[in-house]
DNA sequence: ATATCTGCAAAGACTTTGCAACCTT
DNA sequence: AAGGTTGCAAAGTCTTTGCAGATAT
């Protein structure tokens, strides 16, 4: 039979950080050396993932960056969501193509998000019914620890207009 | 700006069809051949799936296969879990790595998994309070055409037990 | 002054594609 | 025999890591 336990590979990137959070309190060894210190690129990161109204890829977001005239590297930009993502200050998950997709947190609250497939906008929308139903149906099955992932996908009001 | 849709890319594997179930009919072009045909490949990998407690990724299963003794290639298990997932014969979700896992279906209605974090085992559960909450959710929003990504992880009886 | 941060190039992991050989029907 | 299948090798993606040079405090 197949050991369910997979080979373990390192952390994974945002991790559905965001997703989960019900399980995982986002805490981080202090004094692990990636606060994020005033850097030209750090602050230009910073003003653009402000300005997005959705989920963008870590390439999108560096593309954005470049046409702005930053002058970042990749690796850079994939950093900084790394661990941005683990401070829980952006919001993380998984595109159906596996890509991971970040955004800024609006609220600190844990919630979710309905996101447009089209263009990407995304509104945080609140998930108590979700909490719930989730917490009720673990227990009947009599599973531990859990955590939860929801996410909403459709078109915005303005992609359905324009189609 | 960024422009929300994303550069083109290939369908994407198993593409969260079972959990966007709710707006998409997994139609397939009829006459597309692709039907799976009797081969010991096919059959094997039948076999081990219907054996199958919880979600795998391609890779484990294609161990799984070659630990029983059957000659297949990855690239064979892989083709037969995207058609057989398109079909929708077996689920398909993304683990927090971005690895696609599969497992086959045991009902047709649309359905969510509580999914064991330690050793794979899943449940199927229903989801109608989801289901209303989302519509609800996405109506007041003006969202149209939505669909949604509902999957809990924990940890099973068995595992909380062990540790 | 020094602990960090940057970013290029290279490495890794998962998945898909090209294509000749093989097997079903 | 004809056409779908198979599987190796190669290619593609996204993401992470190694490391030397640049930088912020």
């Amino acid at each position: 039979m197949i050991r369910g336990q997979r080979v373990v590979r390192k952390p994974a990137a945002g991790c559905y950080r965001a997703c989960v959070t019900t399980s995982r309190p986002a805490t981080r060894p202090p004094g692990r050396g990636t606060r994020i210190r005033g850097t030209r690129q750090a602050e230009a990161l910073s003003a653009v993932l402000d300005g997005l109204p959705g989920f963008f890829s870590a390439q999108q977001i560096h593309a954005e960056l470049r046409s702005r005239g930053e002058h970042i590297g990749l690796t850079t930009v994939y950093r900084h969501l790394q661990v941005l993502s683990e401070d829980g200050r952006v919001d993380a998950i998984r595109d159906s193509s596996g890509e991971t997709l970040y955004r800024k947190c609006r609220s600190d609250a844990h919630h979710h998000h309905l996101t447009c497939r089209n263009c990407g906008r995304s509104v945080e929308v609140e998930g108590r019914a979700v909490e719930r139903w989730a917490e009720q149906v673990a227990a009947e099955a009599g599973f531990t620890d859990v955590g939860h992932t929801v996410e909403l996908f459709g078109h915005c009001p303005d992609c359905t207009a324009a189609s």
